[in-house]
Order: structure tokens, then C-alpha cells, then sequence
DNA sequence: AGCTGTCCTTGATCTAAATCAGGAAAAATT
DNA sequence: AATTTTTCCTGATTTAGATCAAGGACAGCT
């Protein structure tokens, strides 16, 4: 019997309407498929690249998830994106060919792996392919501004719900609940992501708790009154 | 006589070096230059893009500068960028197909206007202008994240230096003096860019002239010791 | 040149969040 | 299952930077 782990392809993946296929032709995305390569897991703490390491692949996760994260001058970790499946991780490091951050797993994770040659060489004949790509880029440049702009002057309050509405949404566009999900990162990571420090993310997490808009149990969470996080992140 | 005004082009611009052509031949550089448009000067406070308009073209700052913002919900904006001569306008709208955010003249500013779909095009034939699209929509989602990195967990002295410092490497890099330039934005610009009040810049910029880190007159700042800038900025 | 509005600076006060401290609960390791 | 390590919570204290306040310097107008 075929060991089905060995046969994962984009058109029976279920991230592939949120992931690099998504706007494909049967036909283009079958292409695709050809130069895509399965990585081995990872798990919890492994690294899956690190900073200056040469860029050779995009890599889109599958399952579980990804920090990102930089090293100041004094060795210390600068978080920088968190990846959910169906996210790209690579992005940045195009303009150099090498990367500029570490990844590191939260937790088991499952990755494509996608030759940045053959991409290139695809994205000449495919328009569509060209176009989601520069889209995907385009979204995380979105992103990673609105980030900016939602953190800058803003209360600790509005930056935690800032950060739940986010991965409210990204859970809930990959079909899992926007309601209640799990934190795969720690609270230090947290902080870490959005300024503030692990007893303030703590503290304002009892504090909602208190309030019933979460309810939170380590780390799952529960979003109890969605309009009133809403109102809090402005 | 021919009026020169009428007749810029890539190939005698002295922006090329930094800007989308940078890396063309000249066959390729030829083909781009007939698909860009001038577009008129903008006058300080002219806005050049609004939320939500239509994206139809990059722009490419060809002298001047710009602030985008969007604007929060109680209409507080919110700066995310400050563009210089060479950067390009509009990538965060590839995604949506409509601008995310205002861009304003900060100065007398010119510009060149690059129709997308011809951009489309030609980036399918040719490969260099290809990549080179992606390399700098890479480049501004690493100095985005790099920015959130900085701000982040930083001291406002230190995210003051960081801001500097960047102005003072995009200044050189564009053959200016990296030592000695005009801030064309206000402090007010910057304290909201990089989360700081406005009294609170003013004093930062009062105190580093104090400890001869800077000379400061008005807008015009001339950084007298680049390595305790440096230091400053982590 | 003179007026007007914006921009910048400096001082005094206040406050949100960091830091310090300690303990409890999970999770990883043995 | 027991031990070690990491993560999380809560309280007390401190502090960096916001806010309030007010005067002075520019820059854009007429």
C-alpha cells in the first residue's frame, strides 16, 4: 500500500484555498505541484531556518505553527510574525537571498517546501501564479503597516485585542473557530510581539476575563462579547 | 526646442540607480520607459492617493517626499510611511486592487506613474524587472518589520536614533549627505511614525544636541557622532 | 512689512505600564 | 511518579513618557 503521508499534493491539501494555489487553474495548479517538496516535521523549538542562512526556498506551513524572530545587538529575541498554516515564511529575505530572521516552531509542524528557482521560472509562464504571489506580498506588507499603526500610541488594551482580533480572523479564515482557539505561543511571546510585558499581558487577560469578554483558560482561549474586543481595539 | 521638462526618462534619471530599473540593461530599461507616464507636481499637503480609490499605477518618487496614513477610528491618522526619491507608491494595494491609505505631498514633489497592467506585462517577459519587483516589495516588508522590531520594547531615545539613522542611510544611498539633511516632515509626523508625543521628540532632539550627538536647527539635523547614535539606537 | 496660524520648545504634573518580588500551576524531563 | 524547569499570575513600587500649560519662533498670506 502507498504510504499516503508521502502523497500530499496541493489539489488535496485543505489550505490550498488560503495558500499559494489558491487562485489556480486545475491545470497550473497541478504544475505547481510538481515542484513542491514535502519538509520533515518539525517540533516544538526546532529551527526551521535561521538569519543569514542562504534563501532557497519558500516554505508554506501545512500544520501547526512558526515564530519569526530577529536578534538585537545584545542577543536579544526581537519577535517579528507568528505563521499559521496556509502562511507563507520567506517574504523578507527575496531582496537579499538570504534570510534576515530566525524561524522556530511552536509546536509540531508540518511544511511544503518551494524551490525558489523553479517558482521563479513557473511565475514567467503564470500569470495568475505571478500575481498571487506579489498579492501574498502585498497582504503581509498590509499587514505588518496596519501592525505599526496599531501598536503606535496605543493603549496596552487595544494592542492585546488588536492581536486576539487577528488571530481570531486568520483562525476563522482557515475554517477553524474565530470564537475559541488556542495560543500556541507563550504569553512571553506575546509581549514580546506587541510591547508589553508578559505581567501586563497577563494581568489584562484576567482583567477581560473578569469583564467576560474572554474567557481563557492557559491557553485556550474563548472570545465571550466579539463587539466589545472590537470596540476595545478602536 | 524641445522642452526637457517633457522629457525625462529612466535612462537620465539620476534616481535609476535606487529606483525599479535599477538593474535592467538598457534594451529592458527602454521598454519600461515607454510604459511610464509623468505625473503632475504635487504641492505640499496635495494628496496623491486616497483610501480605498482604485489602484491603477505605482508611483515612483522621482524628488520630493510623501507621508501615507490611514486614518483610525475616531479619524486620527496614523502615519505608516515616509517616501523618499526612489521609492515606489503602492505596493500594500497590489493585494486589494485599491489603495489602503493617503499619501501626501510633504514638499513640491514629482513623480513618474507606472501603469499596472502594462507593469503586469512586461514583468512576465522580463525576467530582472521581475524579481526586481519582488525584491523591493521584499525590501519594504523587511524594513516594515524591522521598524516594528525597533519600536517595540525600545526606549524613546532609541527609537528617535533608529528613525534618524534610517533617514540618514536612505539619504546616503541616494548620494546625499548622510550626515546633513532637512527633515521635511514635522516633529509631529515623527512622534506619530515612530509612537511618541510630540514634546516628547522636541525634548529627545533638545537633549541629544546638549550631549553634541546632533546639531539641530529647525528642520535642517547634522548627526556630529554617528557611533553614539548607533549606540543609542541598539 | 505685518498678520495669522502652525510648529516647536520647555516646564510641571500625572499615569500607564515596567520592574521587582514571590508564589502557584503547568509542562517537560528523569 | 517525582523532580526540575518553564510558564503564568498577582501585588507593591517605580519610572518613562503622556498630558497639561504657556510662550516663542517660523512660514505662508495678504
Amino acid at each position: 500500500m502507498v504510504n499516503t503521508i508521502s502523497h500530499i499534493h496541493c489539489q488535496n491539501c485543505s489550505m490550498a484555498p488560503l495558500c499559494l494555489p489558491k487562485n489556480l487553474s486545475e491545470g497550473d495548479m497541478a504544475r505547481l505541484d510538481t515542484i513542491i517538496q514535502r519538509h520533515k516535521p518539525l517540533h516544538k523549538k526546532d529551527l526551521l531556518v535561521t538569519a543569514d542562512a542562504p534563501l532557497r526556498y519558500l516554505y508554506a506551513v501545512r500544520s501547526g505553527s512558526l515564530k519569526s524572530y530577529t536578534l538585537d545587538d545584545h542577543g536579544v529575541e526581537q519577535i517579528i510574525d507568528f505563521h499559521l498554516p496556509g502562511d507563507l515564511v520567506g517574504f523578507d529575505a527575496l531582496a537579499t537571498g538570504r534570510h534576515r530572521s530566525f524561524t522556530q516552531a511552536l509546536e509540531t509542524t508540518m511544511l511544503c517546501e518551494i524551490p525558489l528557482n523553479s517558482l521563479d521560472d513557473l511565475s514567467a509562464e503564470m500569470p495568475v501564479l505571478r500575481r498571487e504571489l506579489m498579492s501574498m506580498m502585498s497582504s503581509e506588507l498590509y499587514t505588518s503597516k496596519q501592525l505599526l499603526g496599531s501598536l503606535n500610541n496605543r493603549a496596552a488594551d487595544a494592542r492585546l485585542a488588536h492581536f486576539l482580533l487577528g488571530l481570531s480572523q486568520r483562525f476563522a479564515d482557515r475554517g477553524l473557530s474565530g470564537k475559541s482557539f488556542r495560543l500556541s505561543m507563550t504569553r512571553a511571546d506575546i509581549g514580546n510581539y506587541i510591547g508589553l510585558s508578559v505581567e501586563t499581558i497577563s494581568r489584562i487577560l484576567s482583567r477581560l476575563q473578569h469583564e467576560n469578554v474572554l474567557l481563557v483558560e492557559n491557553k485556550l482561549v474563548e472570545i465571550l462579547a466579539m463587539d466589545r474586543l472590537e470596540r476595545l481595539a478602536g
